[in-house]
RNA sequence: GGGGGGUUAGCUCAGCGGUAGAGCACCUGCCUUACACGCAGGGGGUCGCGGGUUCAAAUCCCUCACCUCCCACCA
């Protein structure tokens, strides 16, 4: 075996193994139980991230294991359209080249569309598999293909005719650089500093007149909208203006006869108590509009220019330029009455990030209410678990307050909207052509050109890529299924959306588990972005770390409801663990000789442990309950514990103690009954344990264990999950062996406080009570190789020797007498003080019939022991600082 | 305005009723026959502030402060 660890040199070679084997290809049907993960479709826009990367991992992790448990495990690969986002790229590229897709028309646009898809899908592929994802490529699947597309129509089709999609003419967000209307989703609000515009309104019949009296004074933020005003309102209780609501205004600029209304959504607070009405501009105008019949002027279209009946002079301009001269002229006119410096949020595209512009448009819309209804009690119900529950609050709040979806795109990169318009205006929705012209009896149709939202094929996903709304084996084998994880911020986007859907189409809840995952930064805790020059990219650091220390590293940080912040350090520090599980194991394999691993019948082992010694019963002992916690843990979703628990075994019990326990065994200085096989087999189990998260270096070196085939022919990645072995559990050799490990690690820290070279000749001294004593006695051997005295003796230090109680041993360390340097003196006068001031603490609680009363037993007795240990201590310390 | 999460060692975070923990960083020794991607030892914390419950509180309850995120949004 190498000496040097370098897992680049193997994790290829094993991710070509595995999918050459198949192994990850599940069965439908299956005798097997199943258990399936249907991955959050990565846009086919670039290059996997971070994210991407963790969320991965731990869907990897989750499968290998039930896997492994025996499960038909079923992690199901895809990608997603992504609408907005891949179309955005694609046009960018044909900026580059000095066109546009309007050049080049829908059908040639489309082909562009696909050659980018077909790229980007394989870069996905080819990451994935980089990770060493278990993925069973044999049931891919794209949002675009064939069968999602005909799940889309269907599901379309369905709503429509239940009533639950309609089409109709109302305020949309707009995003005019994208020529779209967007969802409230994709909206985001942005703190603008902006400016208050006090505009005064001349009152009908007044307009040569000056004075307050004669005008009414509004405040705006949007100035270039008044081109578009129908009313002017104020709240009717509002004593200031009340006498005025009937009367008519004059709007400034166009001269339009205003209708002053009274609305009590008008807050005579704010501003002037005068609110000027754009119905066509602005959400809240649109609603007072509706309530009082006011028509809308709308003057802004959809490319933000003002239209022709912003009038002379305003038509043509740019909204934020048709703003700048609109005060201007008021200005000019004397109608501007005051500016204000004024910050407000204003709502912008996520996508693009230009303020979105509110807009009347004809749109599809999508009524959830009662699909929302149903969402709300499957979580409510415990069908449906969110992991961590603490979002259980944000999915109630937002599910209760739902307003109909927007679920149109003026896209060309998408579903086209199944709905045929006839010559004279009829629209038909149908599943396909041929069946809107026998609905419409005609064939003279046009197909809605707008696309779909993309979260309407993705609410689809976890049962259209198993063949909904065929009855098909795999639908019946996998769904639902059993856990999603993805990242919170698509909780609303995408899984409260799946689970409406879910829940309608299908009658059971999509998935029964949602793992939702903190937002990856940077080691500071920075959120990672390009302009920050922090982001770290998911290949190069497994091209430096290797994709084991990678996963290990974001599942050993995956805490819950918290970001993971990914530090290169510890990275390195996860490398470090596979260099010393590969080392662990180059020791092993040099030392066992002819040993094998442990055979198992029905996946326990059969290795009894009658004949064995206590090091060799306390590791099993340890493994067993290593394996129990680990399962334990990894139902919990608490990644970050099963690591720490695989972590702590492996390097603090199996390489710390063991390892080292078992050396003069095996060079038959002290041999023990079945050291090697032991040994082999711990091994072997703990690679086991450790697979679902280091699959590349478990692989690896579980192929070259003597005795491996015997669990799996072919491959740890169908070998058997380990799970508790309660016949090695042994609390009482876990108590002795942890007594011996308390006992050397204090006559090293005594030998160090002492200054004692490392070589010097001591004489060491350990004592302790009844079957404690003779088990020291009895391991000998394992003591001298430890602790490397010159001469041992099993009875208590006499009086003077530096010494110590520890665990209840206690034990005296005689050599030659070094004076303590200053500054270890002030670190043990340091101890001293806090020890006594633990000791009267102690001893206080020791004294106080309150505490003896009511405190359990065992709490008593080990506040006993510890002030006994602690008054050992405190005389060692005297003497020392005496000397 | 409403709601969530957070405040523990220099940094990033576990712990959530019975002696304050991890990784990294730091200090001191060591190439001890698997590993210097290592071994051994060590320094470092009024567990945000103030109350309360309890024999016992970082851990449960309440007030406050600060930091974050989400939702809504007054033109």
């Amino acid at each position: 075996m190498q000496k040097v660890f370098d897992p680049v040199a193997y994790e290829a070679r094993w991710q070509r193994y595995w999918r050459e084997g198949s192994f990850f290809r599940a069965e439908a049907p299956s005798e097997r139980p199943s258990f399936c993960i249907m991955i959050p479709p990565p846009n086919v826009t670039g290059r996997l991230h971070m994210g991407h990367a963790l969320q991965s991992t731990l869907q990897d992790l989750l499968t290998r294991w039930k896997r492994m448990q025996g499960f038909n495990a079923l992690w199901l690969p895809g990608t997603d359209h992504a609408g907005i986002a891949t179309q955005l790229m694609v046009e960018r590229e044909l900026v580059k080249e000095g066109t546009c897709r309007q050049q080049l028309g829908r059908e040639v646009f489309l082909e562009r569309m696909w050659a980018w898809k077909e790229l980007y899908q394989g870069n996905i592929r080819q990451q994935l598999e980089m990770l060493g994802a278990s993925c069973d490529w044999t049931r891919e699947r794209f949002t675009l293909d064939e069968g999602l597309s005909r799940a889309v129509r269907v599901a379309f089709v369905q709503l429509y005719r239940e009533g639950l999609i309609q089409r109709g003419e109302y305020m949309v967000n707009w995003s005019p650089l994208l020529e779209t209307a967007i969802s409230d989703l994709e909206v985001e609000m942005r703190p603008v500093r902006g400016k208050l515009y006090h505009v005064a309104y001349p009152l009908e019949g007044s307009e040569a007149a000056a004075g307050d009296a004669n005008r009414l004074v509004v405040a705006t933020t949007r100035p270039e909208t008044m081109l578009g005003d129908t009313a002017l309102a104020v709240n009717p209780d509002d004593e200031r203006y009340r006498h005025l609501i009937g009367k008519t205004a004059i709007l400034p600029i166009l001269g339009r006869r205003l209708p002053i209304v009274g609305d009590a959504a008008v807050e005579p607070g704010f501003g002037t108590g005068v609110l000027k009405i754009t119905p066509a501009h602005d959400p809240h105008d649109f609603a007072i509009g509706q309530r009082h019949n006011l028509p809308a002027v709308q003057v802004i279209d959809k490319r933000g220019k003002m239209t022709a009946e912003a009038g002379e002079g305003f038509a043509g301009l740019d909204r934020a330029e048709a703003r700048i001269r609109v005060v201007e002229r008021l200005q000019a006119d004397g109608l501007l009455v005051k500016v204000e410096e004024h910050e407000h949020n204003v709502g912008h595209s996520q996508r693009s990030g230009e303020p979105v512009e509110p807009l009347i448009s004809t749109q599809w819309f999508c009524n959830v209410e009662g699909m929302a209804r149903q969402a709300l009690d499957a979580v409510r119900e415990g069908r449906l678990a969110l992991v961590p529950d603490s979002w259980v609050k944000t999915w109630e709040h937002w599910l209760e307050n739902i307003k109909p979806w927007c679920i149109s795109r003026q896209l060309w990169w998408g579903h086209q909207i199944p709905a045929w318009y006839t010559p004279d205006g009829r629209c038909i929705v149908a599943h396909d052509v041929a069946e809107a012209a026998r609905l419409a009896g005609t064939s003279e149709l046009v197909q809605d050109p707008d696309v779909l939202d993309t979260w309407f094929s993705s609410a689809l996903w976890p049962f259209s890529t198993l063949g909904w709304p065929d009855d098909t084996p795999e639908r019946r084998t996998f769904y639902s299924t059993d856990v999603l994880v993805t990242g919170f911020d698509i909780l609303f986007f995408w899984v409260a959306r799946m689970v409406m859907f879910g829940l309608h189409f299908t009658g059971t809840e999509p998935f029964h588990a949602v793992h939702l995952t903190g937002l990856v930064r940077d080691a500071e805790g920075q959120k990672m972005s390009k302009t920050k020059g922090n982001i770290l990219d998911p290949e190069e650091l497994i091209h430096e770390y290797g994709a084991d220390a990678l996963r290990f590293t974001l599942a050993a940080l995956d805490s819950p409801g918290r970001d993971i912040p990914v530090d290169r350090g510890r990275m390195a520090g996860y490398r470090a663990f596979g260099n010393k599980i590969w080392n662990a194991t180059r020791f092993s394999l040099s030392k066992v000789g002819e040993a094998r691993v442990a055979a198992s019948r029905d996946g326990q082992p059969e290795l009894a442990t009658d004949d064995l010694a206590a090091p060799e019963r306390w590791i099993l002992s340890r493994l067993s309950r290593t394996a129990a916690e680990v399962n334990k843990q990894l139902e919990l979703f608490r990644f970050d514990e099963a690591c720490s628990r695989l972590y702590h075994f492996f390097w603090g019990e199996l390489c710390d103690w063991y390892i080292e326990l078992s050396k003069p065994a095996l060079s038959g200085d002290a041999p023990r009954p079945r050291v090697a096989e032991v040994l082999l087999t711990v091994l072997e189990r703990s690679l086991r344990l450790l697979h679902p998260v280091m699959p590349h270096l478990s692989e690896e070196l579980w192929q070259r264990l003597p005795g491996h085939e015997a669990v799996h022919p072919q491959t740890i990645a169908l070998a058997p999950y380990p799970a508790a072995v309660p016949g090695w559990e042994d609390d009482a050799v876990e108590a002795q062996v942890e007594a011996l490990i308390a006992a050397v690690t204090r006559v090293r820290a005594l030998r160090a406080e002492l200054s004692l070279p490392p070589k010097a000749p001591v004489v060491l001294y350990l004592a302790a009570e009844g079957e404690l004593d003779a088990f020291l006695r009895q391991h000998e051997p394992l003591l001298r190789f430890l602790l490397r005295p010159q001469e041992l003796r099993f009875a208590a230090p006499p009086e003077g020797v530096p010494q110590d109680l520890v665990g209840g041993v206690r034990l005296g360390l005689q050599g030659g007498a070094v004076a303590l340097d200053a500054q270890e003196r002030q670190r043990l006068a340091g101890e001293l003080a806090k020890l006594e001031t633990a000791i009267a603490g102690a001893e206080s609680r020791l004294g106080d019939a309150a505490f003896l009363g009511k405190a359990p037993g065992p709490v008593v007795e080990q506040q006993r022991q510890r002030l006994r240990e602690m008054q050992a201590r405190r005389q060692q310390l005297r003497q020392g600082l005496e000397a």
